[in-house]
RNA sequence: GCCCCUGUGGCGCAGUCUGGUUAGCGCAGUGGACUUUUAAUCCAUUGGUCCUGGGUUCGAAUCCCAGCGGGGGUACCA
């Protein structure tokens, strides 16, 4: 909601201070951080003869007559400039500058006598007034609709906030750093406009495009994109990027989101788990210096290797029952009764499988635990399990009681991948609008030739909310999806 | 989709159950005092369609109905 015209002239800053003249540019030649590393332990009451340059927000101000304390704000955190009258230039104007002013600031490194490091303000400069009343400077704001929207307001004042996007972007960082030096994988770029939606089973987003007069649909997944990749010889591909889901919002979704997809050819299943918990225990020793990680009040450790567990086992665990894929139907049924399933009547025996674990089994698990060798008929990508006929070698890795990633061997023989998209078209045809459909290139692609392949897509996101132990998708994305805000 | 909670000056909150006439408090803003403060302090002071629209009532921020916004849960979601 628009605030009207008079609100905001009413809250408007000194016009003597506000007409300063902007300058064009400003060199800091430090920050808040740096001060304090190097002059943190100087003796109270003591100058340093050395001279900082830094700039940065006025978050607090406490005049004091013929002298003034404020309180700057900077990338590295907070130090307080310290400015007498018969020292600071313009002394007025400086008393009058608006919490949330945007200041450079020049002069003398010190400390006061009551221990406190800071700048005497020999010279200074304003960089930018604000025109709007910062939040309440103790209790910053309170209003999550707000902070999601204003982030720009948010980072200032919510210092948790912006830790979680520095470490989001280390997060980012290390893990491309950790695949392209300790694993050799290379960095590719797919499209976002899908023709046909695939990789996934979820409802797309569609775009037109007017040129060609094409719907496209905004991709779900990067998969079968870089699954051609190596079917093109690149034998170890990744890609960190957005995609795009049409579903609900929750504190664990996000209409668009970023997925880590990666491809290594030659590899199985086995060879992902291995990557997928040296990757986690070495960003949480990097990210918190520890594998032993905390969210949520509970503990777990991360440290490799986790478990494996297939889902058929871990049924058996919770239910105390054996299921497979040749059992009684009314008894699995009946098993999927009792944990309030509902059973639909196109669902086979793997759906059924799939559908309990999820009720009895996944609700309970804190992990990590890798929950492996799902049925071929959800897993319409993955390939046919070496040993169980009717399951895949795939699994999807459960951390702080959450999924975390989805990785399976690859599918590669291109008539079981056409059956399987047949299959899927039926499971369309009867109402799953997040069923796949075929896509022809991508078996051409097959045809070809792909060698065996372990495949992994990880949702960032969740990894960080992991890794900063937040609660909310919401937390962890600058801008997460909203409804538009009424202007009027 | 369903259920619960919530909406009061720029920000943080009280007042709502038990309706009562000038809607309070803190911060920020404005004016003043103050040369070691640090959520500075002290004095004075500006600013509010109490989300919107109906209704009940002599009287509504407060009770009722509807709508809108926000949060959480659940369903959905590999």
């Amino acid at each position: 909601m628009a605030e009207s015209q008079t609100d905001e002239s009413t809250q408007t800053a000194e016009p003597s201070v506000s007409a300063r003249p902007i300058p064009y540019r400003f060199d800091p030649d430090t920050d808040s951080a740096a001060l304090r590393e190097t002059y943190g332990d100087i003796e109270d009451g003591t100058e340093t003869g050395v001279k900082a340059t830094i700039a940065g927000r006025l978050m607090l101000r406490r005049v004091q007559g013929k002298l003034a304390f404020g309180t700057l704000q900077d990338s590295g955190g907070r130090i307080q400039l310290f400015a007498p009258s018969k020292v600071t230039p313009e002394f007025d104007d400086f008393c009058g500058l608006s919490l949330g002013d945007w200041i450079g600031v020049s002069g003398e490194v010190m400390k006061t006598r009551k221990g406190e490091l800071s700048v005497k303000v020999e010279s200074w400069s304003l960089l930018a007034p604000t025109r709007r009343p910062f939040p309440d400077k103790f209790h910053g704001l309170s209003d999550q609709d707000m902070r999601y929207r204003q982030r720009y307001v948010d980072l200032w004042v919510t210092p948790e906030s912006r830790d979680v996007f520095v470490t989001r972007s280390r997060v980012m960082s290390l893990t491309r750093r950790w695949l392209e030096s300790e694993h050799n994988f290379i960095e590719v770029e797919t499209p976002m406009f899908h023709p046909i939606p695939g990789g996934a089973a979820a409802r797309p987003f569609t775009t037109h495009h007017n040129a060609l007069d094409q719907e496209f649909f905004l991709r779900i997944a990067p998969e079968l994109y870089l699954k051609r990749l190596v079917a093109g010889g690149l034998e170890r591909v990744f890609e960190i990027g957005r995609v795009f889901r049409n579903e609900g919002i929750s504190t664990r979704h996000n209409p668009e989101f970023t997925m880590l997809e990666l491809y290594q050819a030659y590899a199985d299943y086995s060879d992902i788990m291995e990557l997928v918990e040296n990757l986690v225990a070495y960003l949480a020793n990097e990210i918190r210096g520890t594998t032993k990680l905390t969210y949520d009040g509970r503990e777990m450790d991360v440290a490799a290797p986790w478990r494996r567990a297939s889902m058929v086992d871990l049924i058996e665990e919770a239910t105390g029952q054996r299921v497979d894929l040749t059992m009684d139907r009314s008894a699995l049924e009946a098993l999927a009764d009792r944990y309030g399933v509902e059973v639909k009547p196109e669902y086979g025996h793997g759906k059924l499988i799939l559908e309990i674990y999820e009720k009895a089994v996944e609700p309970e698990l804190w992990g990590p635990v890798f929950v492996t060798d799902y049925p071929v008929e959800v897993s319409p990508l993955s390939r046919q399990h070496r040993e169980n006929p009717g399951f895949t070698e795939r699994f999807e890795a459960v951390v702080a009681g959450r999924e975390l990633c989805n990785a399976f061997t690859e599918l590669v023989d291109p008539d079981d991948q056409r059956a399987r998209f047949e299959d899927q078209v039926r499971q369309r045809e009867a109402g799953d609008d997040e069923a796949m459909v075929v896509d022809e290139d991508y078996l051409r692609a097959l045809e070809y030739g792909l060698p065996p392949t372990g495949g992994l897509g990880i949702g960032m996101d969740r990894l960080v909310m992991l890794l900063c132990d937040v609660p909310t998708i919401r937390d962890v994305v600058l801008f997460p999806t909203l409804r538009p805000e009424q202007t009027d």
